[in-house]
DNA sequence: GGGAGAATTGACCAATTGGTCAAACTTATC
DNA sequence: GATAAGTTTGACCAATTGGTCAATTCTCCC
Protein backbone atom coordinates (compact mmCIF):
# COMPACT_ATOMS: atom_id res chain seq x y z
CA UNK A 1 0.00 0.00 0.00
CA UNK A 2 2.19 2.78 -1.23
CA UNK A 3 0.73 6.21 -0.67
CA UNK A 4 1.01 6.89 -4.36
CA UNK A 5 -1.09 5.72 -7.24
CA UNK A 6 -3.18 3.20 -5.37
CA UNK A 7 -6.83 4.25 -4.96
CA UNK A 8 -9.13 2.12 -2.92
CA UNK A 9 -9.12 -1.26 -4.61
CA UNK A 10 -6.34 -0.95 -7.19
CA UNK A 11 -6.94 0.93 -10.36
CA UNK A 12 -9.45 -1.53 -11.67
CA UNK A 13 -12.24 0.12 -9.72
CA UNK A 14 -13.00 2.96 -12.09
CA UNK A 15 -13.86 2.87 -15.77
CA UNK A 16 -10.80 4.85 -16.71
CA UNK A 17 -8.61 2.76 -14.48
CA UNK A 18 -9.77 -0.37 -16.20
CA UNK A 19 -9.34 1.05 -19.67
CA UNK A 20 -5.86 2.16 -18.68
CA UNK A 21 -4.99 -1.27 -17.29
CA UNK A 22 -6.08 -2.90 -20.54
CA UNK A 23 -4.18 -0.33 -22.54
CA UNK A 24 -0.95 -0.80 -20.61
CA UNK A 25 -1.19 -4.57 -20.70
CA UNK A 26 -1.80 -4.40 -24.44
CA UNK A 27 1.27 -2.23 -24.95
CA UNK A 28 3.45 -4.73 -23.15
CA UNK A 29 2.05 -7.76 -24.95
CA UNK A 30 2.11 -6.17 -28.42
CA UNK A 31 5.69 -5.02 -27.83
CA UNK A 32 6.79 -8.50 -26.84
CA UNK A 33 4.89 -10.61 -29.37
CA UNK A 34 3.87 -8.26 -32.18
CA UNK A 35 0.31 -7.95 -33.42
CA UNK A 36 -0.15 -11.50 -34.62
CA UNK A 37 1.60 -13.12 -31.71
CA UNK A 38 -0.31 -11.17 -29.10
CA UNK A 39 -3.50 -12.74 -27.74
CA UNK A 40 -6.42 -10.96 -26.17
CA UNK A 41 -6.48 -13.63 -23.48
CA UNK A 42 -2.92 -12.78 -22.44
CA UNK A 43 -3.67 -9.06 -22.45
CA UNK A 44 -6.76 -9.57 -20.33
CA UNK A 45 -4.82 -11.77 -17.93
CA UNK A 46 -2.12 -9.14 -17.46
CA UNK A 47 -4.77 -6.46 -17.02
CA UNK A 48 -6.38 -8.66 -14.37
CA UNK A 49 -9.83 -8.85 -15.96
CA UNK A 50 -11.87 -11.45 -17.85
CA UNK A 51 -11.41 -11.51 -21.58
CA UNK A 52 -15.05 -10.66 -22.26
CA UNK A 53 -14.58 -7.46 -20.30
CA UNK A 54 -11.68 -6.44 -22.49
CA UNK A 55 -13.91 -6.78 -25.53
CA UNK A 56 -16.43 -4.51 -23.86
CA UNK A 57 -13.90 -1.67 -23.87
CA UNK A 58 -12.13 -2.52 -27.11
CA UNK A 59 -14.37 -4.45 -29.48
CA UNK A 60 -11.57 -6.08 -31.46
CA UNK A 61 -7.90 -6.86 -31.09
CA UNK A 62 -7.31 -4.61 -34.07
CA UNK A 63 -9.08 -1.65 -32.42
CA UNK A 64 -6.96 -2.10 -29.33
CA UNK A 65 -3.82 -2.27 -31.44
CA UNK A 66 -4.81 0.87 -33.28
CA UNK A 67 -5.36 2.75 -30.05
CA UNK A 68 -1.94 1.66 -28.87
CA UNK A 69 -0.08 2.57 -32.07
CA UNK A 70 -1.80 5.95 -32.32
CA UNK A 71 -0.63 6.70 -28.83
CA UNK A 72 2.94 5.82 -29.81
CA UNK A 73 2.63 8.10 -32.80
CA UNK A 74 1.60 11.02 -30.64
CA UNK A 75 4.66 10.56 -28.49
CA UNK A 76 6.82 10.46 -31.61
CA UNK A 77 5.43 13.78 -32.80
CA UNK A 78 6.13 15.39 -29.45
CA UNK A 79 9.77 14.34 -29.49
CA UNK A 80 10.05 15.49 -33.10
CA UNK A 81 9.22 19.05 -32.15
CA UNK A 82 12.34 19.26 -30.04
CA UNK A 83 14.42 19.70 -33.17
CA UNK A 84 14.53 23.47 -33.12
CA UNK A 85 15.81 25.29 -36.15
CA UNK A 86 16.22 28.58 -34.35
CA UNK A 87 18.98 27.20 -32.19
CA UNK A 88 22.55 26.78 -33.40
CA UNK A 89 23.22 23.39 -35.03
CA UNK A 90 25.09 21.95 -32.06
CA UNK A 91 22.33 22.93 -29.66
CA UNK A 92 19.53 21.74 -31.92
CA UNK A 93 21.16 18.40 -32.58
CA UNK A 94 22.17 17.84 -28.97
CA UNK A 95 18.69 18.67 -27.75
CA UNK A 96 17.04 16.43 -30.31
CA UNK A 97 19.27 13.45 -29.59
CA UNK A 98 18.83 13.99 -25.87
CA UNK A 99 15.06 14.11 -26.20
CA UNK A 100 14.92 10.94 -28.28
CA UNK A 101 17.28 9.11 -25.94
CA UNK A 102 15.19 10.13 -22.95
CA UNK A 103 12.11 8.96 -24.73
CA UNK A 104 13.67 5.56 -25.46
CA UNK A 105 14.58 5.32 -21.80
CA UNK A 106 11.22 6.46 -20.46
CA UNK A 107 9.09 4.41 -22.83
CA UNK A 108 10.99 1.51 -24.36
CA UNK A 109 7.74 -0.33 -24.93
CA UNK A 110 6.52 2.41 -27.22
CA UNK A 111 9.68 2.11 -29.28
CA UNK A 112 9.28 -1.63 -29.51
CA UNK A 113 5.71 -1.35 -30.73
CA UNK A 114 6.94 1.01 -33.41
CA UNK A 115 9.69 -1.40 -34.38
CA UNK A 116 7.42 -4.42 -34.62
CA UNK A 117 4.92 -2.40 -36.64
CA UNK A 118 7.65 -1.49 -39.15
CA UNK A 119 8.85 -5.09 -39.19
CA UNK A 120 5.52 -6.32 -40.47
CA UNK A 121 5.29 -3.62 -43.11
CA UNK A 122 3.64 -0.77 -41.17
CA UNK A 123 0.04 -1.71 -42.05
CA UNK A 124 -1.33 0.73 -39.47
CA UNK A 125 1.10 3.64 -39.45
CA UNK A 126 1.96 3.40 -43.15
CA UNK A 127 -0.08 6.52 -43.93
CA UNK A 128 1.73 8.46 -41.29
CA UNK A 129 5.13 7.44 -42.64
CA UNK A 130 4.23 8.52 -46.15
CA UNK A 131 2.76 11.88 -45.19
CA UNK A 132 3.67 13.38 -41.84
CA UNK A 133 7.03 11.71 -41.48
CA UNK A 134 8.03 12.51 -45.07
CA UNK A 135 7.09 16.16 -44.46
CA UNK A 136 8.96 16.26 -41.19
CA UNK A 137 12.09 14.81 -42.76
CA UNK A 138 11.94 17.12 -45.79
CA UNK A 139 11.70 20.25 -43.67
CA UNK A 140 14.46 19.11 -41.33
CA UNK A 141 16.67 18.15 -44.24
CA UNK A 142 16.27 21.68 -45.56
CA UNK A 143 17.43 23.09 -42.25
CA UNK A 144 20.44 20.81 -42.12
CA UNK A 145 21.33 21.65 -45.71
CA UNK A 146 21.25 25.31 -44.85
CA UNK A 147 23.63 24.71 -41.98
CA UNK A 148 25.90 22.81 -44.33
CA UNK A 149 25.90 25.60 -46.90
CA UNK A 150 26.66 28.04 -44.09
CA UNK A 151 29.72 25.99 -43.36
CA UNK A 152 28.51 25.00 -39.91
CA UNK A 153 28.20 21.32 -40.70
CA UNK A 154 30.29 18.98 -42.73
CA UNK A 155 28.93 18.16 -46.22
CA UNK A 156 26.65 15.16 -46.06
CA UNK A 157 23.29 13.73 -46.97
CA UNK A 158 21.08 14.91 -44.07
CA UNK A 159 18.71 11.95 -44.07
CA UNK A 160 21.43 9.45 -43.31
CA UNK A 161 22.37 11.56 -40.34
CA UNK A 162 18.79 11.36 -39.05
CA UNK A 163 18.85 7.61 -39.62
CA UNK A 164 21.95 7.48 -37.42
CA UNK A 165 20.07 9.27 -34.64
CA UNK A 166 16.90 7.23 -35.00
CA UNK A 167 18.87 4.01 -35.13
CA UNK A 168 20.64 4.78 -31.89
CA UNK A 169 17.65 5.90 -29.88
CA UNK A 170 15.66 2.97 -31.17
CA UNK A 171 18.47 0.63 -30.20
CA UNK A 172 18.53 1.75 -26.59
CA UNK A 173 14.87 0.78 -26.31
CA UNK A 174 14.56 -2.29 -28.52
CA UNK A 175 17.81 -3.98 -27.56
CA UNK A 176 17.55 -3.45 -23.84
CA UNK A 177 17.63 -7.22 -23.46
CA UNK A 178 20.96 -7.45 -25.25
CA UNK A 179 22.39 -4.58 -23.21
CA UNK A 180 21.30 -6.23 -19.99
CA UNK A 181 23.09 -9.42 -20.99
CA UNK A 182 26.21 -7.38 -21.71
CA UNK A 183 25.96 -5.49 -18.42
CA UNK A 184 26.22 -8.40 -15.96
CA UNK A 185 22.51 -8.98 -16.13
CA UNK A 186 21.68 -5.49 -14.93
CA UNK A 187 19.77 -2.81 -16.84
CA UNK A 188 21.77 0.35 -17.50
CA UNK A 189 21.84 2.42 -14.32
CA UNK A 190 20.79 6.02 -14.44
CA UNK A 191 24.46 7.05 -14.40
CA UNK A 192 25.36 4.62 -17.17
CA UNK A 193 22.51 5.83 -19.28
CA UNK A 194 23.53 9.47 -18.82
CA UNK A 195 27.08 8.55 -19.81
CA UNK A 196 25.81 6.77 -22.89
CA UNK A 197 23.58 9.66 -23.84
CA UNK A 198 26.38 12.21 -23.45
CA UNK A 199 28.74 10.04 -25.47
CA UNK A 200 26.25 9.58 -28.29
CA UNK A 201 25.73 13.33 -28.46
CA UNK A 202 29.46 14.08 -28.37
CA UNK A 203 30.36 11.46 -30.95
CA UNK A 204 27.69 12.50 -33.40
CA UNK A 205 28.38 16.21 -32.92
CA UNK A 206 32.10 15.69 -33.55
CA UNK A 207 31.06 13.65 -36.54
CA UNK A 208 29.10 16.40 -38.26
CA UNK A 209 30.20 19.76 -36.87
CA UNK A 210 32.62 21.68 -39.00
CA UNK A 211 35.88 22.75 -37.40
CA UNK B 1 13.12 -20.46 -67.35
CA UNK B 2 16.18 -18.53 -66.37
CA UNK B 3 19.38 -20.40 -66.99
CA UNK B 4 20.35 -19.91 -63.38
CA UNK B 5 19.24 -21.68 -60.24
CA UNK B 6 16.37 -23.64 -61.72
CA UNK B 7 17.02 -27.38 -61.88
CA UNK B 8 14.49 -29.59 -63.52
CA UNK B 9 11.27 -28.99 -61.59
CA UNK B 10 12.16 -26.08 -59.26
CA UNK B 11 14.20 -26.68 -56.20
CA UNK B 12 11.54 -28.77 -54.52
CA UNK B 13 12.67 -31.87 -56.35
CA UNK B 14 15.58 -32.82 -54.13
CA UNK B 15 15.66 -33.39 -50.42
CA UNK B 16 18.08 -30.53 -49.85
CA UNK B 17 16.11 -28.26 -52.11
CA UNK B 18 13.00 -28.89 -50.08
CA UNK B 19 14.75 -28.41 -46.78
CA UNK B 20 16.20 -25.17 -48.11
CA UNK B 21 12.79 -23.97 -49.32
CA UNK B 22 11.31 -24.60 -45.87
CA UNK B 23 14.24 -22.91 -44.20
CA UNK B 24 14.02 -19.79 -46.35
CA UNK B 25 10.27 -19.54 -45.99
CA UNK B 26 10.66 -19.91 -42.23
CA UNK B 27 13.22 -17.09 -42.12
CA UNK B 28 10.85 -14.74 -43.90
CA UNK B 29 7.84 -15.63 -41.78
CA UNK B 30 9.68 -15.54 -38.46
CA UNK B 31 11.20 -12.17 -39.40
CA UNK B 32 7.83 -10.72 -40.22
CA UNK B 33 5.71 -12.16 -37.42
CA UNK B 34 8.10 -13.26 -34.70
CA UNK B 35 8.10 -16.75 -33.22
CA UNK B 36 4.63 -16.67 -31.73
CA UNK B 37 3.00 -14.93 -34.66
CA UNK B 38 4.50 -17.26 -37.24
CA UNK B 39 2.45 -20.30 -38.24
CA UNK B 40 3.74 -23.52 -39.69
CA UNK B 41 0.87 -23.43 -42.17
CA UNK B 42 2.07 -20.09 -43.54
CA UNK B 43 5.66 -21.30 -43.72
CA UNK B 44 4.61 -24.45 -45.55
CA UNK B 45 2.48 -22.41 -47.95
CA UNK B 46 5.38 -20.11 -48.82
CA UNK B 47 7.66 -23.10 -49.23
CA UNK B 48 5.10 -24.61 -51.57
CA UNK B 49 4.60 -27.87 -49.71
CA UNK B 50 1.93 -29.44 -47.49
CA UNK B 51 2.24 -28.71 -43.81
CA UNK B 52 2.68 -32.38 -42.91
CA UNK B 53 5.75 -32.47 -45.12
CA UNK B 54 7.27 -29.55 -43.24
CA UNK B 55 6.90 -31.52 -40.02
CA UNK B 56 8.71 -34.41 -41.62
CA UNK B 57 11.83 -32.27 -42.04
CA UNK B 58 11.48 -30.17 -38.88
CA UNK B 59 9.47 -32.00 -36.22
CA UNK B 60 8.36 -28.89 -34.37
CA UNK B 61 8.01 -25.16 -34.96
CA UNK B 62 10.54 -24.66 -32.18
CA UNK B 63 13.10 -26.90 -33.91
CA UNK B 64 12.69 -24.96 -37.12
CA UNK B 65 13.06 -21.67 -35.24
CA UNK B 66 16.21 -22.93 -33.56
CA UNK B 67 17.74 -23.95 -36.85
CA UNK B 68 16.99 -20.51 -38.22
CA UNK B 69 18.36 -18.56 -35.25
CA UNK B 70 21.50 -20.66 -35.10
CA UNK B 71 22.13 -19.84 -38.71
CA UNK B 72 21.76 -16.12 -37.96
CA UNK B 73 24.21 -16.50 -35.11
CA UNK B 74 26.80 -18.05 -37.39
CA UNK B 75 26.56 -15.10 -39.75
CA UNK B 76 26.97 -12.74 -36.80
CA UNK B 77 30.17 -14.43 -35.74
CA UNK B 78 31.60 -14.18 -39.22
CA UNK B 79 30.98 -10.45 -39.40
CA UNK B 80 32.43 -10.06 -35.92
CA UNK B 81 35.76 -11.39 -37.04
CA UNK B 82 36.20 -8.45 -39.40
CA UNK B 83 37.14 -6.25 -36.47
CA UNK B 84 40.88 -6.60 -36.78
CA UNK B 85 43.06 -5.32 -33.99
CA UNK B 86 46.23 -5.44 -36.02
CA UNK B 87 45.04 -2.70 -38.31
CA UNK B 88 45.12 0.97 -37.35
CA UNK B 89 41.96 2.16 -35.56
CA UNK B 90 40.54 3.99 -38.56
CA UNK B 91 40.99 0.97 -40.79
CA UNK B 92 39.67 -1.51 -38.26
CA UNK B 93 36.60 0.56 -37.48
CA UNK B 94 35.87 1.38 -41.12
CA UNK B 95 36.20 -2.25 -42.11
CA UNK B 96 33.99 -3.44 -39.29
CA UNK B 97 31.24 -0.91 -39.96
CA UNK B 98 31.43 -1.66 -43.67
CA UNK B 99 31.14 -5.39 -43.06
CA UNK B 100 28.15 -5.00 -40.77
CA UNK B 101 26.43 -2.60 -43.15
CA UNK B 102 26.95 -4.99 -46.03
CA UNK B 103 25.57 -7.78 -43.95
CA UNK B 104 22.45 -5.78 -43.11
CA UNK B 105 22.03 -5.09 -46.80
CA UNK B 106 22.66 -8.65 -47.94
CA UNK B 107 20.57 -10.34 -45.28
CA UNK B 108 18.04 -7.98 -43.71
CA UNK B 109 15.87 -10.93 -42.77
CA UNK B 110 18.61 -12.34 -40.57
CA UNK B 111 18.85 -9.02 -38.75
CA UNK B 112 15.11 -8.94 -38.23
CA UNK B 113 15.08 -12.41 -36.76
CA UNK B 114 17.77 -11.31 -34.36
CA UNK B 115 15.77 -8.21 -33.44
CA UNK B 116 12.55 -10.07 -32.82
CA UNK B 117 14.41 -12.66 -30.75
CA UNK B 118 15.82 -9.90 -28.54
CA UNK B 119 12.41 -8.23 -28.33
CA UNK B 120 10.89 -11.29 -26.72
CA UNK B 121 13.74 -11.68 -24.27
CA UNK B 122 16.21 -13.81 -26.25
CA UNK B 123 14.91 -17.20 -25.06
CA UNK B 124 16.98 -19.05 -27.67
CA UNK B 125 20.16 -16.98 -28.08
CA UNK B 126 20.30 -15.85 -24.44
CA UNK B 127 23.20 -18.20 -23.72
CA UNK B 128 25.14 -16.83 -26.64
CA UNK B 129 24.64 -13.26 -25.48
CA UNK B 130 25.88 -14.03 -21.98
CA UNK B 131 28.93 -15.96 -23.06
CA UNK B 132 30.29 -15.50 -26.57
CA UNK B 133 29.01 -11.98 -27.08
CA UNK B 134 30.20 -10.85 -23.65
CA UNK B 135 33.65 -12.26 -24.42
CA UNK B 136 33.71 -10.65 -27.83
CA UNK B 137 32.77 -7.27 -26.41
CA UNK B 138 35.28 -7.50 -23.56
CA UNK B 139 38.17 -8.27 -25.84
CA UNK B 140 37.21 -5.54 -28.31
CA UNK B 141 36.74 -3.05 -25.53
CA UNK B 142 40.29 -3.78 -24.43
CA UNK B 143 41.58 -3.03 -27.90
CA UNK B 144 39.65 0.21 -28.12
CA UNK B 145 40.86 1.23 -24.67
CA UNK B 146 44.41 0.63 -25.76
CA UNK B 147 43.90 2.87 -28.77
CA UNK B 148 42.44 5.52 -26.46
CA UNK B 149 45.42 5.35 -24.12
CA UNK B 150 47.72 5.60 -27.13
CA UNK B 151 45.97 8.84 -27.97
CA UNK B 152 44.58 7.52 -31.22
CA UNK B 153 40.97 7.73 -30.16
CA UNK B 154 39.06 10.25 -28.13
CA UNK B 155 38.38 9.23 -24.50
CA UNK B 156 35.11 7.33 -24.29
CA UNK B 157 33.36 4.24 -23.03
CA UNK B 158 34.04 1.70 -25.81
CA UNK B 159 30.84 -0.28 -25.42
CA UNK B 160 28.62 2.67 -26.21
CA UNK B 161 30.58 3.11 -29.38
CA UNK B 162 29.87 -0.46 -30.37
CA UNK B 163 26.21 0.09 -29.56
CA UNK B 164 26.27 3.02 -31.98
CA UNK B 165 27.60 0.75 -34.72
CA UNK B 166 25.24 -2.11 -33.98
CA UNK B 167 22.29 0.25 -33.78
CA UNK B 168 23.01 1.69 -37.18
CA UNK B 169 23.61 -1.54 -39.02
CA UNK B 170 20.57 -3.07 -37.40
CA UNK B 171 18.51 -0.07 -38.41
CA UNK B 172 19.34 -0.40 -42.08
CA UNK B 173 17.93 -3.91 -42.02
CA UNK B 174 15.02 -3.69 -39.58
CA UNK B 175 13.65 -0.33 -40.68
CA UNK B 176 13.86 -0.90 -44.38
CA UNK B 177 10.10 -0.39 -44.51
CA UNK B 178 10.42 3.06 -42.98
CA UNK B 179 13.27 3.97 -45.31
CA UNK B 180 11.26 2.88 -48.32
CA UNK B 181 8.39 5.12 -47.25
CA UNK B 182 10.85 8.02 -46.91
CA UNK B 183 12.43 7.30 -50.31
CA UNK B 184 9.36 7.74 -52.57
CA UNK B 185 8.38 4.15 -52.06
CA UNK B 186 11.64 2.82 -53.42
CA UNK B 187 14.22 0.73 -51.57
CA UNK B 188 17.62 2.35 -51.29
CA UNK B 189 19.43 1.96 -54.60
CA UNK B 190 22.89 0.48 -54.64
CA UNK B 191 24.34 3.98 -55.05
CA UNK B 192 22.26 5.37 -52.19
CA UNK B 193 23.30 2.54 -49.96
CA UNK B 194 26.98 3.06 -50.75
CA UNK B 195 26.57 6.76 -49.97
CA UNK B 196 24.88 5.94 -46.68
CA UNK B 197 27.56 3.45 -45.77
CA UNK B 198 30.38 5.87 -46.56
CA UNK B 199 28.67 8.60 -44.58
CA UNK B 200 28.14 6.39 -41.54
CA UNK B 201 31.81 5.43 -41.61
CA UNK B 202 32.99 9.02 -42.03
CA UNK B 203 30.71 10.42 -39.36
CA UNK B 204 31.59 7.82 -36.78
CA UNK B 205 35.30 8.01 -37.56
CA UNK B 206 35.30 11.78 -37.20
CA UNK B 207 33.37 11.23 -33.99
CA UNK B 208 36.00 9.07 -32.33
CA UNK B 209 39.36 9.64 -34.02
CA UNK B 210 41.72 11.93 -32.21
CA UNK B 211 43.04 14.94 -34.10
C1' DG C 1 -36.14 1.38 -2.74
C1' DG C 2 -37.04 0.90 -7.49
C1' DG C 3 -36.01 1.25 -12.09
C1' DA C 4 -32.91 2.18 -16.06
C1' DG C 5 -28.68 2.10 -18.07
C1' DA C 6 -23.88 0.75 -17.71
C1' DA C 7 -20.63 -2.71 -16.65
C1' DT C 8 -19.17 -7.47 -15.68
C1' DT C 9 -18.72 -12.24 -16.63
C1' DG C 10 -19.00 -17.45 -17.47
C1' DA C 11 -20.35 -20.19 -21.07
C1' DC C 12 -20.08 -20.74 -25.59
C1' DC C 13 -18.79 -20.70 -30.87
C1' DA C 14 -16.48 -21.28 -35.33
C1' DA C 15 -11.93 -20.89 -37.07
C1' DT C 16 -7.16 -21.63 -36.59
C1' DT C 17 -3.27 -23.58 -34.19
C1' DG C 18 0.79 -27.10 -33.82
C1' DG C 19 1.18 -31.62 -34.48
C1' DT C 20 -0.08 -36.84 -35.63
C1' DC C 21 -0.89 -40.80 -38.44
C1' DA C 22 -1.73 -44.28 -41.63
C1' DA C 23 -1.93 -44.90 -46.24
C1' DA C 24 0.16 -44.03 -50.51
C1' DC C 25 4.01 -43.12 -53.39
C1' DT C 26 9.38 -43.06 -54.70
C1' DT C 27 13.69 -44.60 -54.81
C1' DA C 28 17.58 -47.50 -54.39
C1' DT C 29 19.23 -52.44 -53.96
C1' DC C 30 19.26 -57.11 -54.89
C1' DG D 1 10.35 -57.10 -60.24
C1' DA D 2 10.35 -57.73 -55.21
C1' DT D 3 11.34 -55.68 -51.07
C1' DA D 4 12.69 -52.41 -47.87
C1' DA D 5 13.61 -47.80 -46.73
C1' DG D 6 12.71 -43.07 -47.29
C1' DT D 7 9.30 -39.53 -48.60
C1' DT D 8 4.80 -37.33 -49.39
C1' DT D 9 0.19 -36.26 -48.17
C1' DG D 10 -4.92 -35.71 -46.90
C1' DA D 11 -7.53 -36.47 -43.03
C1' DC D 12 -7.67 -35.82 -38.52
C1' DC D 13 -7.10 -34.15 -33.34
C1' DA D 14 -7.03 -31.49 -29.06
C1' DA D 15 -5.95 -26.93 -27.72
C1' DT D 16 -6.11 -22.13 -28.52
C1' DT D 17 -7.78 -18.24 -31.07
C1' DG D 18 -10.80 -13.78 -31.50
C1' DG D 19 -15.16 -12.77 -30.56
C1' DT D 20 -20.41 -13.23 -28.94
C1' DC D 21 -24.19 -13.29 -25.80
C1' DA D 22 -27.47 -13.66 -22.30
C1' DA D 23 -27.61 -13.43 -17.60
C1' DT D 24 -26.15 -11.08 -13.77
C1' DT D 25 -24.40 -7.27 -10.95
C1' DC D 26 -23.43 -2.56 -10.19
C1' DT D 27 -24.38 2.58 -10.21
C1' DC D 28 -26.83 6.44 -10.22
C1' DC D 29 -30.94 9.24 -10.14
C1' DC D 30 -35.73 9.90 -8.81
Amino acid sequence: MTAETAPRSSRLSTREGRERAIFDAARAVFAEYGFKGATTAEIAKRAGIPKANLHYYFPTKEALYRAVTEDVLTAWLEAASSFDETADPAGAIATYIGAKMDMARADPIGSRIWASEILRGAPVIGDFLETTLVDWLNSREAIVRRWISEGKLVPMEPRYFFYLIWATTQHYADFEGQMVALNRGQPLSEAQFETAKAQVIETLLRGVLRG
